[in-house]
DNA sequence: TTCTTTGCAAATTCTTTGCACCGAA
DNA sequence: TTCGGTGCAAAGAATTTGCAAAGAA
C-alpha cells in the first residue's frame, strides 16, 4: 500500500461517478505537488482495480471510461449527444429480459453493456438555447 | 467513384457480416496487386460509409468494428469470450422495453447498443475440448 | 482542366512497457 | 534488506492528417 494507491483509491471511490483517465488526472495533485501520481501509475493502478473487481471499464468514443463495480448494483446508461453526459438508470425488467433472451440462445451471461444514444431533456433544452444564441449572430 | 471505392463497396456489402479494419484489409488484394487499397483510404472510406448511413461503427476491445446499417434491421449482440465471436440476435420485446424506459426518462432515442458478454454454447464446448487437450500435456 | 481522391510518411491519441531507483514492510 | 511499485522516457497499437501526385468528370 503506497502513497499513490491511497491517493487513487480516495479519489476514485470518494464519489459515485464514472470518469476517464484524463478526468481523474485532472483532479489529482499536479506534478511537483504532494500526492501526485504519474500517468503510467494511474493506468497501472486502474487496471489492477478492474482486475480486482473494484471497477468496470468500458469504451466511449475510443477511450476507456471507468465506473464503480464492487458493491454497486448493475445499471445501464443513456448517452446524451447534446451534452456529452452519461446518465445512469436502473431497470429490473430489462435485466430479466436480457437473462431470458440469453437463455433462449443458450448463452451464459458474464455481464452486459447497454448504452442508449440520443438526447436527454436537459441536452435538448441546452441545444435549443444554443441555437437561439447562434441565430442572433 | 474511384476504383478503390468500388473495391471497398463490393467487399463490404458482399456478405452481411461485421468486420474490423484488419479483417477487411486481409481480404483485399495485397499491395502491388490490382484492386489494392491503402490503409488510410480504407479508414477514410469507412468513415464516409458511416457518415452516409451505410455502416454503423462500434468499439470492441479498443478497436472499431463495422456492421451494415442501411436497409438492415436493428439487432443486438452476444460477445463470446471463449471464441471471440460476435453473435447477432433480434428481439422485438427488447426494443420495445428500451423505448419504454427512454420514455420514462424523457430521453429521445437515436440508437442503442447492447452487447451481452459471456460464453456461447459453441464457445463452452470448444473451451472444454481445449482444456482436455491441455490436461493431457 | 479542375476538383477530388489516393498513397506515403509522419503525426496524434491513448495506453503499455523497460528499466533504474525508491520506498513499504 | 528485499521486493514490489513508481517515474521517466520510449515503445506500441489504432487511427488520422499533410501534402504532392494521380485520377475522375
Amino acid at each position: 500500500m503506497t502513497e499513490q494507491r491511497k491517493v487513487l483509491l480516495q479519489h476514485v471511490f470518494e464519489r459515485h461517478q464514472h470518469f476517464d483517465v484524463d478526468e481523474l488526472i485532472e483532479q489529482l495533485p499536479k506534478r511537483g505537488e504532494a500526492g501526485h501520481v504519474s500517468r503510467p501509475t494511474v493506468y497501472r493502478t486502474l487496471n489492477e482495480f478492474v482486475e480486482a473487481g473494484l471497477l468496470r471499464r468500458f469504451e466511449l468514443d475510443g477511450r476507456s471510461v471507468y465506473e464503480h463495480d464492487y458493491g454497486y448494483p448493475a445499471h445501464d446508461h443513456f448517452y446524451c449527444d447534446k451534452s456529452g453526459k452519461l446518465i445512469e438508470f436502473h431497470n429490473r425488467e430489462l435485466v430479466e429480459l436480457i437473462e431470458k433472451i440469453a437463455q433462449q440462445y443458450d448463452f451464459q451471461i458474464a455481464s452486459h453493456r447497454l448504452i442508449i444514444y440520443g438526447a436527454s431533456k436537459e441536452g435538448r433544452e441546452a441545444s435549443r438555447r444554443t441555437k437561439r444564441r447562434q441565430d442572433m449572430i
